[in-house]
DNA sequence: GTCTACCGCGCG
DNA sequence: AAAGCGCGCGGTAGAC
């Protein structure tokens, strides 16, 4: 049975997963603001039969190489070193200790004021110093030779300090390490994973994941499943049959927009439109499009305009929603999950276009995440893990799993076929599966 | 010493 | 000022 309090933290979440009102800890109380709220279902079908799932999950773990991760430390030791030394030799602050290379206000000083790098096209942060995030870097990397040495080490200390050194810290004595899967910590009803966060390894340091001895990892990704979720719940005709028929979809969206054949899409195009189908689940604007594409504003406006125009119906869902969030103060998913908009009516501009954006976002986030919960649940129910198969991950559209060989084969359709048929939409759900945590 | 805000960046 | 959603975390800097 689960604890009562995770049972009250779960309910006050579910009715205000921004966590901004002040609600009861009477488990009575609120079981009754979910009654009211429509929330009753998701409450008692998807989020407590999770608890003891991801409790299993926590538990168990996933295994890392120890020795590979101890040579990968050794190696990217001996590279920041080296590229800290090259980059103070070239500031004209010898020898290192000149400065903080880890302090983005320091080194903003050294490379703007000290070696006077042409400021240009570099924006500033909201303290109103000159940004040396990742695209300033770039759109001075041409005008000194130390800009690249700095990208090079900040890619290099990222990976050590954010991934290599907490993992080796982190796992216990059998080489594992244990994840915790917050259930409560998003606004639109996906997990979260702290302490080690491992929703978000880069592929490069993947390969230190490993199996246990006669087990496989095994990668089950749902394909495009916002997109789905999207061209389902907006109920465009286009896209349907785009997913009815498993087109690529970045392709069918990039022919519809150029007006050509989508035997003919260039890979440009195709690049163009995949942006596009993304920021259209994000609310984004001509000039985000414009910043992320290299296109002009105007042009950008122009494929938004013929977007909305070739997937009418999107257009149309999306006022609709954001008319509802205004009159109601909430959003909600198809299975009523729901999200409180307080600042749509915001008299700012930019507060309430701020909520709107999240006002299309969440029904989509959020359906997609019931999704993945309600297949990760029904393949728990299904036994699959009884016989050789545990659940280690579970990725926003990706769920990882530790296969016995022996069952290998078997296993992998069954969770398969689980994981596609774990919600109806309009459009089938497809997964793709991979050996090995790619 | 602990805290918070900020910057920056990894992922879906 | 911002100008595309959702997260967690490591580092610095300043307050206490």
């Amino acid at each position: 049975m689960p604890d009562i309090d995770r049972k009250i933290e779960i309910a006050k979440w579910l009715v205000d997963p921004d966590k901004r009102q002040i609600l009861p800890d009477d488990l009575i109380l609120l079981e009754a603001r979910l009654s009211d709220l429509g929330l009753n279902k998701i409450y008692k079908e998807i989020e407590l039969p999770l608890i003891e799932i991801l409790e299993k999950m926590h538990k168990i773990g996933i295994k890392v190489d120890v020795t590979l991760l101890g040579k990968l430390s050794k190696k990217f030791l001996k590279e920041t070193s080296s590229l800290e030394k090259q980059i103070y030799k070239k500031s004209g602050f010898p020898p290192a200790g000149g400065f903080n290379l880890n302090s983005p206000k320091q080194l903003s000083e050294i490379l703007f004021e000290k070696l006077k790098i042409s400021k240009e096209g570099v924006s500033k942060t909201k303290t109103g110093n000159y940004s040396t995030d990742v695209g300033s870097l770039l759109t001075i990397q041409g005008r000194h030779p130390i800009i690249n040495l700095i990208l090079k080490y900040r890619k290099i200390f990222k990976i050590q300090s954010t991934y290599i050194e907490p993992l080796r810290k982190l796992a216990d004595k059998n080489q594992r390490v244990h994840t915790t899967f917050v259930q409560t910590g998003t606004a639109t009803g996906r997990l979260s994973s702290q302490n080690p966060n491992l929703q978000n390894i880069p592929p490069s340091v993947r390969p230190v994941f490993i199996a246990e001895k006669g087990y496989k990892l095994v990668s089950f990704d749902y394909s495009q499943i916002e997109l789905r979720v999207l061209a389902s719940v907006a109920n465009d005709k286009k896209m349907i049959e785009a997913f009815q028929k498993d087109l690529d979809i970045h392709k069918l969206t990039a022919s519809q927009v150029f007006n050509t054949d989508i035997h003919e899409v260039t890979k440009e195009q195709r690049g163009f439109a995949k942006t596009l189908n993304f920021g259209v689940i994000y609310g984004m604007g001509p000039v985000a499009f414009a910043r992320s594409s290299g296109l002009s504003i105007e042009e950008a406006k122009k494929f938004i305009q013929e977007y909305f125009s070739d997937f009418a119906n999107i257009k149309i869902w999306q006022e609709k929603t954001i008319n509802q969030a205004r009159k109601q103060g909430y959003v909600e998913n198809l299975n009523g999950r729901k999200r409180w908009l307080p600042q749509i009516n915001s008299m700012n501009n930019w507060v309430a276009r701020e909520a709107e954006r999240v006002a299309i976002n969440m029904p989509i986030q959020g359906l997609a995440a019931d999704i993945i919960k309600l297949a990760m649940i029904k393949v728990a129910k299904n036994n699959s893990l009884a016989g050789g198969a545990r659940m280690l991950l579970s990725i926003h559209d990706e769920l990882v799993f530790e296969i016995d060989m022996k069952v290998l084969k078997n296993k992998v359709s069954e969770i398969k076929k689980i994981m596609e048929s774990a919600y109806n939409l309009k459009v089938p759900l497809k997964v793709d599966v991979t050996m090995g945590y790619a």
